[in-house]
This record gives structure tokens, sequence and C-alpha cells, in this order.
DNA sequence: CAATCAATCTTGACAGTGTCAAAATATCGT
DNA sequence: ACGATATTTTGACACTGTCAAGATTGATTG
């Protein structure tokens, strides 16, 4: 399923490095985390020299923008979903369900969410051209869907869309380090403290 | 004023290597992030040789606990202030003002807040034993707090105390995280935001 | 089909890192 | 004054990212 296509990238004297360099630090980092990653190891797994890499990979620093891209890529199809169903189902239900999926999302691959968002890449190291396009469409999209949500008066919103997605964004994102990071809560409360989050946004008859 | 009182630690070689470490360090990492901060620089910028610091910290890991402890500290006092201002003052305004000096503290000092939450100890490295207790410390004055708040109505709180604090902690640590990586929005736009936070926390006659 | 050329990969090298073991030094209590 | 103990240093090892130069391969063109 991964070799049929492996024609549309060229195939090189390994076979084509690029994918199998992304797919194997994609491992290694879901296990150790970035810094677990170093670039020898990686050749060394792969089966090429130290340096072959830099040939695909500009740096460590673009390798890691090209894992945080395809991450950002994930949750763009979780948006995409959220806008299928919403023409059939409940924007609040929806709106609970995603929740649940990003947090869900962001722990099962959580070194891969730190990538995305953290300050590796965005303060020390400099995110490239694609990543940042990336990034910003997604959250582009967060809005739209925020703006759908207070124009039909199902969340909370007493100031400018902007600001609630904002908002909004920032308490889902809190929840996700507060999870991934083992601060303050187990996982085991995921659920529960998903829900809290949701009903302070929403604007329920309560 | 640093060595009026050198003797409480007492005073070696070097005069009192572990204070001036650790207040190098926390320099150091202001300014570059805790990978900036290598051992060996570190203690040449003392003025010791390279191995001389392991005499004070066990670890790389131990010194970052260690610069992790004090920014605890400090937030701590935020709330210490909160609670003498309580008798007086009203607490919803209260509330939003430690908003607003929570962020800017965590702004200014960015990197010691990431090590204080981030993956970098609570995930890969191990957090000291006096670390923990001193998080776990700050956390249950937070919550103390949350809970005064919902008994006097200031706030909505659909759930129990503890998830209320989860999610309001977890609103305003997103919050830091959002401004301090600068993603999705801006410095300039932070009083903004922090208001709009809070608006969706209060639960005030809207 | 052969020769050139560019893409791809390897080897060697350098400066930097954390940290351990053992040796050296200074300070303190007696 | 002396011996014990706390403090610091030197040497060493196995890593790290990445650059420059050379070797190899596959594709392209005459």
């Amino acid at each position: 399923m991964k070799q049929t296509d492996a024609h549309n990238t060229r195939h090189y004297h390994h076979g084509d490095l690029y994918p199998t360099l992304l797919h194997a630090a994609t491992d290694i980092i879901s296990e150790g985390g970035s810094e677990s990653l170093s670039m020898r190891k990686l050749a060394d797994r792969v089966g090429v020299s130290r340096t072959a890499p830099y040939h695909h990979f500009k740096d460590k620093n673009a390798l890691l923008c090209a894992i945080a891209e395809q991450g950002f890529k994930n949750v763009e199809r979780l948006l995409e979903e959220v806008r299928v169903r919403e023409k059939t189902e409940s924007l609040s239900v929806i709106f609970t369900e995603y929740f649940h999926h990003y947090i869900k999302l962001a722990y099962q691959n959580r070194e891969q969410y730190d990538l995305m968002f953290g300050r590796e890449i965005w303060r020390h190291g400099s995110p490239t051209e694609s990543l940042q396009t990336i990034s910003r469409q997604h959250f582009k999209s967060w809005l739209n869907w925020i703006e759908r949500l207070s124009e039909q008066d199902v969340i909370r919103t007493d100031d400018s869309p902007l600001r609630t997605a904002q908002v909004c964004w920032a308490t889902l994102h809190g929840l996700c380090r507060l999870l991934n990071d083992g601060i303050y809560t187990e996982q085991s409360q995921l659920d529960e403290i998903a829900n809290a989050a949701v009903e302070m946004m929403l604007k329920k008859p309560h």
C-alpha cells in the first residue's frame, strides 16, 4: 500500500528515501520525542549513511517541520469530517465530539502534536514556509467553523468571532497539554474534563 | 544583596556556587531556552570548570527542575496577593486581573514557564521530588480559589470544583502558550483575548 | 548504444554536548 | 597542626549536528 505508488516521488538509489525517512522519523519521535531523534540514528535505522538525510531535508529543523505538517493534515481532516456531518446532525453534538476527537488525536500522537504547536519549531527553530501556510490555513478553517457556531447561537460569544475562536482554541489546546504532559490530571479524567470545558462554552439553556 | 546572606548556604571555594549557578542558568535560559543552556558554557560563564556544577546539581535535569521551582514560587506569590485583596475588593475584578497578571508573568519569563509545565521535565526528564510537591501545592492553592469563586457564584460551574479548576486552568495555560509561542495570535491582542476568556467563564448578568 | 551530467550517497572531519572516574585542592573541626 | 571532608579539576568516552569533498549511480542526450 505504500510501495504501490512508490514512483510518484521518483525512486533513487535507495528506493525512495524521502518518505522512508519521514516515516521512520515519525516513528522514532512518537516513542521518545524530538530530542530522542538523532539524524545519525535515523540514517542508521533506514540503512543509509549519516549525512544522506541532508539531501532531502536541509536540517533537523526541516525534518521536524515536515513531521509537524503531517500532523496538521490530520487535524484538518478532522475538521473536514465536521463539515460533512454538519448538514445532518446537531451542531452542539458535533462540537462536543470534535473536542473529544481532537484531544484523543493529540494524545495518541503527543510528540507530533508538541511539534506542531511547541516552542521547538516556532520559537527556537524556524518554521518552514509550507508549515506556516498549512498552520495558518488550519486556523482559518477553525475560525470559519466557530463563526458558523456563533451564528447559529450554539456557543457563547460576547466578542468578535476571532476572539472567540482564539479563546476556544486556547482552551482546547490547554486541555491537550494538560493531558499530554500529565500535569494536574490523569488521562482517566479526560472525558469528564472535556465535557466540562464544552459546557463552559456552549450557550445552552442551563 | 545576594552576598549579605552568603552564609546560610555556607561558602565554599568559589564563594557560593549553588545560587550563582542557579542565577546564571536562569539568565541563559531566559535568552535562548533550555536547549541553549549547556552545562559547560554555564560553568564557563561562572568561572569554574566543566564538571563543577555536578556537585550541586545531580543532572542537567536537576538544574532545570530547580529553575522551574523558582517559577512556581513566583506564581504562588501571585495567588497570595489574591488572598490579600480578596477581603476588600470585588472577586470578579480580582479574577480578571489575576488572569492578566499570570499571562504577563508567563510571557516575561516564557522559557522558565515552559520549563514549569513543559514536556522536557514532565515527560522526558524526571521531575525532582521537591518540584513535584511545589507544583501539586500550587494547584491546590488554585483549586481552593476556584472553590471560593464558585461558592460566591462568580464563575460558571456546572461541575465539581475540581473539574472547573482544571478547565479554567487549561484555558489560562492554553492562552499562555498561544501567546508565548506566537501561534495564531500576536502579543498585541493579549489583553483583549484574556478578557474574552474571562468573560466566557464569569457568571455575570449578560 | 556510449558518454556526459546531475542527482544521490558516503567518508572524513570539526566543534560541541552530557557525564563518569579519578586525582587534586582547599576548608573545617579537632 | 593534622586529618577528614567538602569542593573543584583534569582526562576521557560516546554521543550529537552538519559541512566539504569525493564516490557512485541513474537518467539524458548525442
